[in-house]
RNA sequence: GGGUCUAUAGCCAAGUGGUAAGGCAUGGGACUGCAACUCCCUGAUCGUUGGUUCAAAUCCGACUAGGCCCUCCA
């Protein structure tokens, strides 16, 4: 497939040869709930790994769980992010990461993302982190200053090469909230462990060669990609905020250890805006699944949105927006809902539908493109059975339940019915009240009656 | 200040040199007791400006606007 690339800053063809991929995807840090703006970069990794399943590879996929504790919100002047979240609910850090590791789960489960086959929390590679640490030292890419182990960025030649900066024009403390590091030796310096916190109230601390401490931030995941992919990555993903430093850095402490190029492609999906930019946790409204659930709306409502949308452009998040989406969204599965099961399989014009797809899919993940061939589906020609068939195919990367009716039990089906049925009469005897009384009762329980050529049916919306 | 990305109708968008796909919304019509559903019809010369070319939304330059990053936010 044809894939943009991070460190090319180009598309170009990922086409590796091999059957099996190894991808590794930057998990979320859990001190709260994800907002649905870092849902939309799991939505879309979600849907490239899906895709690459569906063009034939197997993929290999690692997440981490930061549970080790960093920068409280967007200051580094307050407290470590998992203390603070332990403190306002009145828990450990540790439950903490438990409560929202799961609830992150959750968010993926609704909103339909394949849990990664490995996932694993930050605290429990302390050990691996202290060796490869120690073989930097060794190496004499790492330093201790200041009571810190530091990574000394000046020894590669090509540190910048996922961002084009030059180191003079870099800036240092750019935010007001951060302060410079006077231990480091050259501003690009970045921590591989701490003894010496900004904050001395970390709560999770491990014996070192160094002292007692905790990791620094980008030494998790090189080091749990190596431990569980090895030694060479076909696709690294994460939000656009990751490029610099998180990535920069991974890059840099991996390639160190390694002594070899690390990871051949990076993937990055853009930002969620609401209209005031970046949509943040500590800004605006805090928007959660459940808060849109509360609002009444499908969690792959937003799967939807976001699929309509390409992940390398920022996306506007309005409620009005959503709405469409909803919209948009309701109408093609009822639309969906309608196609019987008739005739046998026309093999022929379902391989030109799953090309298309696949074409669109292959193009720089164009979700979008990849919906248009769906409605081009949907007006073919094709019988009942194949229109089924082919949407239940695409759906293995959409993953919008599109075929899925809601499952409605018995004693209400007997209670629409009667309904529908006491209506049909009220009609006949021309008590047009009568009639609407009972539609718009039906109507408060979420149940919408549908008057066709062919009679009355409903539809029962959640 | 530097880097990076983006700019097509009200919104999401396709388009990768040959006279602007699709979806939703809007407006009109059919259907309906009325409505919803469904079906049919309905819209843009592509941020601005130079250039390359027989031909540009598509390539190059400049400008403008906006987002993101520059030490731990996806």
């Amino acid at each position: 497939m044809e894939i943009y690339n991070t460190v090319e800053r180009a598309i170009g063809s990922f086409n590796p040869s091999k059957k099996i991929l190894k991808m590794y995807t930057c998990g979320p840090t859990v001190y709260h709930y994800a907002h649905i703006g870092n849902l939309r970069t799991y939505i879309m990794e979600d849907a490239l790994e899906k895709t690459l399943n569906y063009i034939g590879y197997k993929v290999d996929r690692v997440m981490n769980i930061t549970d080790v504790g960093h920068l409280s919100s967007d200051a580094d002047t307050g407290e470590d992010k998992m203390l603070k979240g332990a403190k306002r609910e009145h828990i450990s850090v540790l439950d903490i990461a438990k409560k929202y590791t799961d609830a992150f789960k959750t968010d993926c489960k609704k909103l339909n993302i394949k849990w990664p086959d490995t996932v694993i929390p930050a605290t429990t590679c302390i050990e691996d982190y202290i060796k490869f640490i120690q073989v930097l030292i060794d190496k004499g890419y790492g330093y201790t200053s200041g009571g810190n182990v530091y990574f000394d960025t000046s020894r590669l030649d090509e540190y910048y090469k996922l961002t084009n900066h030059e180191e003079e024009n870099l800036k240092e403390a750019v935010r007001d909230d951060v302060e410079v590091d006077i231990n480091k030796k050259n501003k690009t310096d970045f921590v591989l462990w701490f003894t010496k916190s900004k904050f001395d109230s970390q709560e999770l601390k491990w014996e070192s060669p160094w002292g007692l401490g905790y990791p620094g931030w980008h030494i998790e995941c090189s080091v749990i990609a190596l431990k569980y992919l090895g030694e060479y990555l076909d696709i690294h993903c994460g939000g656009v905020d990751n490029i610099f430093p998180h990535h920069t850095n991974e890059i840099a402490q991996s390639e160190a250890y390694l002594g070899h190029k690390w990871c051949s492609n990076w993937f990055h999906c853009e930002h969620l805006n609401d209209v005031t930019g970046k949509m943040s946790k500590s800004k605006g409204e805090f928007l959660t699944v459940s808060l849109l659930e509360e609002k009444g709306y499908n969690p792959l409502v937003y799967r939807f949105f976001c699929l309509q949308s390409h992940y390398r452009k920022q996306l506007l998040f309005t409620f009005g927006n959503l709405d469409i989406a909803k919209n948009t969204y309701n109408k093609l599965k009822n639309k969906i809902s309608t196609i019987n099961n008739e005739g046998s399989l026309e093999q022929d014009n379902i391989k030109q539908y799953q090309e298309k797809f696949k074409q669109a899919l292959e193009n720089d993940l164009n979700t979008a493109n990849a919906i248009t061939v769906l409605y081009d589906v949907l007006k073919s020609e094709l019988n009942g059975a194949s229109k089924r068939y082919i949407i239940n195919d695409f759906d293995k990367v959409l993953s919008l339940d599109l075929l899925k009716s809601e499952e409605i039990e018995e004693d209400l089906k007997t209670y629409i019915n009667e309904m529908i049925e006491k209506r049909a009469q009220a009609k006949k005897d021309k008590d047009f009240a009568l009639a609407d009384k009972i539609r718009e009762e039906l109507l408060n329980k979420n149940i919408i009656l549908k008057d066709t050529r062919e009679g009355t049916t409903y539809e029962v919306i959640n």
